[in-house]
DNA sequence: CCTCTCAGGTACCGTACGGTACGGTTCCGT
DNA sequence: ACGGAACCGTACCGTACGGTACCTGAGAGG
């Protein structure tokens, strides 16, 4: 397995630069507006530089994904002791950051981008996407799983499901239906502390009974 | 509020013919296969036709969601006295069923349809699919649990909330994943019912102690 | 037998895309 | 100062799409 960390040599700053419009005339009309001719037009560069730098329009839409990516980093706090009010916190916090993402106007974006080229590529662009996209994310959250367990905080037997439990929770159908158009939540925050007292109330170790959950998350 | 049920004139049996055509041409090469030229050859019409029966290209897709739903007829077993068994069972087909649903080729590509489409044409079609797809199974499952809650098997203060919190615990991430192209669960049924565990830990009655589901929910 | 309507088949048009080729310019190393 | 690589701008090509027009044939009704 290796590093995957970002030592790949990534792209000069003027592809990114290139990159970065592309993204942007993805997000503002979609990928009929990400052609090849608009995008020289609108990065100031020549066709036949994309082509030399990006080999197709593939390549362009790959490199865009793993652009993105190259941008978000999650800065896991690891290493700082662990109490049941720490876990919560780092739970919601993560709640709010997942949905902060998923919301985002380029995630969105290139999720539908990558969506609509699955049933014509072999969902190469959407294996990209899963893996460029999701592995930060899922990274920090088994990290937070098996400190929590470790910590004698959390219970499951299996740290994976247990992830899938709370993603579920913070996430429900809303990233699909934001993908279809409909607007995001007012406010994140509160979902996500819903999310935390749920799982916690499946998965933590603090009894708290199952009354007191649903009279908190009913409001 | 109208009735909604399929007394709307829908389309000719000819038509019928066309938009199934126009599902499996969708189905097998995704909407860069579902072309008027394609659509009138594989539907042995012609493009006259289509254009007179459905007005534009954004038409025929607005008419396969119609038709699509048309077919979908949740049979509600309604009336029948619940029991916490029944009341499982019901929640435990319920989840299989939209796993099911998800995870069809129809349901799956028009979403990656729709999906693809929400960018340009200001989320109309991802409205249409909302609505008609997702309005028989959000009335069964939303019976489900005012039923549940009449019957005191059930307890939570926001029915909708409460749904929302059963479709996470089923669906999770499952349905972005399989429309970027990862195949689905080899068990919907044990999904469904590890689901269904999870939700009564959080909204049922019964108080089924928690580490009981742990163990459960870990295998 | 005639005619009117409906629908299928085909040819066609304008457009816009992906991809390529070419001339001009800038910049860097020597 | 010179040569070459990299790059920009533009023009170009083949193709394929959405949409339209025209012609044909099959029935229905008189």
């Amino acid at each position: 397995m290796r590093p995957d960390t970002a030592d790949t040599p990534q792209f000069s700053p003027r592809q990114n630069e290139v990159l970065e419009q592309a993204l942007r005339l993805l997000v503002e009309g979609g990928d009929k507006a990400l052609t090849t001719s608009g995008l020289a037009r609108a990065a100031s560069c020549s066709k036949e530089s994309l082509y030399k730098w990006f080999g197709d329009r593939d390549g362009v839409l790959a490199a865009m994904i793993a652009y993105q990516a190259s941008k978000v980093r999650t800065a896991d706090r690891a290493g700082e002791k662990l109490t049941d009010q720490i876990l919560k916190q780092n739970l919601e916090q993560f709640g709010r950051d997942l949905l902060e993402v998923l919301a985002g106007d380029v995630s969105l974006a290139l999720n539908r981008l990558a969506i609509g080229q699955t049933s014509r590529d072999g969902s190469k662009l959407g294996k990209l996407l899963v893996e460029h996209g999701r592995r930060q994310i899922d990274r920090r959250a088994m990290a937070l799983m098996e400190a929590g367990k470790r910590a004698s905080l959390l219970r499951f037997e299996n740290a994976d499901a247990a992830y899938h439990t709370f993603y579920g929770l913070v996430v429900s159908d809303l990233h699909i239906r934001m993908l279809l158009g409909e607007p995001g939540l007012k406010d994140n925050s509160r979902q996500a502390e819903r999310a935390v007292e749920a799982f916690l109330a499946l998965h933590g170790v603090e009894q708290k009974t199952a009354d007191a959950l649903r009279v908190s998350a009913g409001r």
